[in-house]
DNA sequence: ATAGTTAATTGAAACGTTTTACCAAACTAG
DNA sequence: CTAGTTTGGTAAAACGTTTCAATTAACTAT
């Protein structure tokens, strides 16, 4: 139970010089210290495996190298590979990472609290774009607290954020279906009330249409849920319909995987009866049956971006005026869009 | 930049009494305290804002109420869930996690040292089941660090860990398989070098082809490396074979996804050619063409037992001897491995 | 030689808590 | 009335660092 731990002052001691001349050896400080002392303190350290305590050093320099990260839904598939950029520079940079997960407003404002509590020198908010109130995150703004919000819409403008560009993602996705001769391209929207990608997404779907003086039948605007089952349902009540769609855009990939299963359930033949697109490019999406035509989302980049962002504003202060990064989408052609058919044919 | 922060002594300055008082009001300790100061306290608290620094409070009481969780993949899809059961528990007992992230053994043992710079109170390795030493690991338990391994085997036993039951699993499926008058079970295995699941789930295969004295061709074991890509080759090799085998359990569910695409893509019927089993239970498992017959992982509750371990520890000690606690794995039957056909044929 | 600069080192304050030891007042019991 | 106990509260030490001001010693320039 108790773990022997040396400290600064052993170090000093095995060394022979006071505790103030070992912090300046090791943390480098541009004070005058002699080479043979030097060499003293570290060999002292070597042999004692002096290890700084770290929690000690953030008492007195008031910032603790430690970010917040804050999630709303650990199982959020995008959760994981933004992580994986955030963790890629905040490690470069020498940040530690304490995690802060919540299921609602409420216990959102609950973590924080909490991470505030623990000193961490900033947040990353890595929430669903969901549409709830962010008034929390405006009183953190007031306060001077850095942070940097990714993938989620807010109401007032002045947030550093880093956004992907859901509405140009559907827009081209929609364009390409056009482009390859469809007419009749209906969509399966996300939770529009609650997730503002899938008013987004639903958005670009739309313009994407008007672009070419399109304008689609009330009926082929299908409301889903981002889940599986969700784009199984859906695409049940579409194949209900007097007049079928050629092509479908999907407003992301979990209902796509759904779609997929439920046409080929209904013996309905993806490309050849029916187009599929969606956005968001998970590994499994190139190994489904047809394999998925998808936007993929620059995830890891969006990670990367925003701890960027938030570590330069700890090293110069707040960006002015605050920064709005929107990030676009790339197009992964694969067979359910039916291209690869139609060269092939 | 300059954050306003009020300490205990505001607090204290604020309702006329000492900080000990403060302190020991807010923190209900045992002390007799009057019943109008304490009110005085709390209004003051409350009036200020006040937040308990917790880097201060963890100085004295050299305990940090954070746990270090050590992961070698992000992008392990068993990482999420884990760690959702990890969360629950640590949560609910007031505990932080802390991320320490590595790629292999060196940067593992350089995550751990950070983690103690950082003065954590335990452990939780969620690292994939490496075949890697782990002397480390020993070095940490000699120190009298608490800490508990989560899915990896460890060459020596006296190391509390918590293990799912990938040769049952196995066993379990084959049988199933066999169950169904399948004979011809091949299987595709895991990356048997550097993991231990594979090895365990490849001789849970083979044992349960011996519990009906079977005996496999050689050819019938085909070697994949856990990823989509390598399920997919796997089975354009099983495919040249001159001797088909009817079934196959592929060791993961990635490969299985893979496995199911190269199949399709030869124009080879599942279930009705060739029956698929596997182990992995992920979301999407469900919703494949055709849907995957799996044993489900105990994941999150993995995460969850984990956790409860090391709390118990920090509590009460290390549990004498170490404990080593397996958890079972459930059948999910869908329609890959023939049955659903079967029963409506 | 004197003053001024630079180099090397140190002691102590500070960071914001918790906790221990101590003190004063107010009771209680004999 | 005295001795003991309970109640309510305080002052200060301690946790392990960093950093600032001070000090001494050794040079340099006049």
């Amino acid at each position: 139970m108790k773990i022997s731990t040396v400290t600064i002052r052993d170090v000093a001691r095995e060394a022979g010089v006071s505790v103030g001349t070992v912090s300046h050896v090791l943390n480098g400080s541009s004070r005058h210290v002699g080479a043979n002392t030097r060499e003293r303190v570290l060999s002292a350290a070597q042999l004692l495996q002096y290890r700084p305590n770290v929690i000690a050093r953030s008492m007195v320099k008031r910032a603790t190298a430690t970010i917040g990260l804050v999630i709303n839904e650990l199982s959020n598939p995008l959760f994981m590979p933004v992580t994986e950029g955030v963790e890629s520079v905040l490690h470069a940079e020498g940040y530690g990472i304490v995690l802060g997960i919540s299921h609602d407003m409420t216990s959102e404002i609950q973590a924080v609290e909490t991470l505030r509590g623990r000193q961490v020198d900033g947040f990353i908010f890595m929430s669903l774009s969901v549409t709830y109130p962010d008034d929390h995150l405006f009183a953190l703004k007031e306060q001077g607290v850095p942070f940097v919000v990714i993938n989620r819409g807010l109401e007032r403008p002045d947030i550093n954020r880093i956004l992907m560009d859901d509405y140009g993602a559907a827009k081209q996705l929609t364009s390409h279906l056009l482009d390859l001769g469809h007419s009749n391209v209906a969509t399966i929207t996300g939770p529009r009330q609650i997730r503002r990608s899938a008013v987004n997404r639903y958005r670009g779907w739309l313009a994407g249409l008007r672009e070419r003086n399109l304008e689609p039948y009330p009926d082929w605007i299908i409301a889903g849920d981002y889940t599986f089952e969700g784009g199984y349902q859906a695409v049940r009540q579409m194949l209900q319909l007097a007049q079928r769609p050629t092509a479908l855009f999907i407003a992301n990939e979990s209902m796509a995987v759904g779609a997929l299963k439920s046409l080929a359930d209904a013996g309905v033949k993806v490309p050849h009866d029916i187009a599929v697109v969606t956005i968001g490019d998970p590994p499994f999406a190139a190994y489904t049956n047809p394999s998925l035509t998808t936007m993929a989302l620059p995830v890891e980049e969006a990670g990367r971006v925003g701890a960027r962002l938030l570590v330069d504003w700890l090293k110069d202060g707040p960006p002015e005026p605050a920064k709005e990064i929107l990030l676009s989408c790339t197009l992964k052609v694969r067979e359910s869009c039916g291209t690869h058919l139609k060269n092939q044919t």
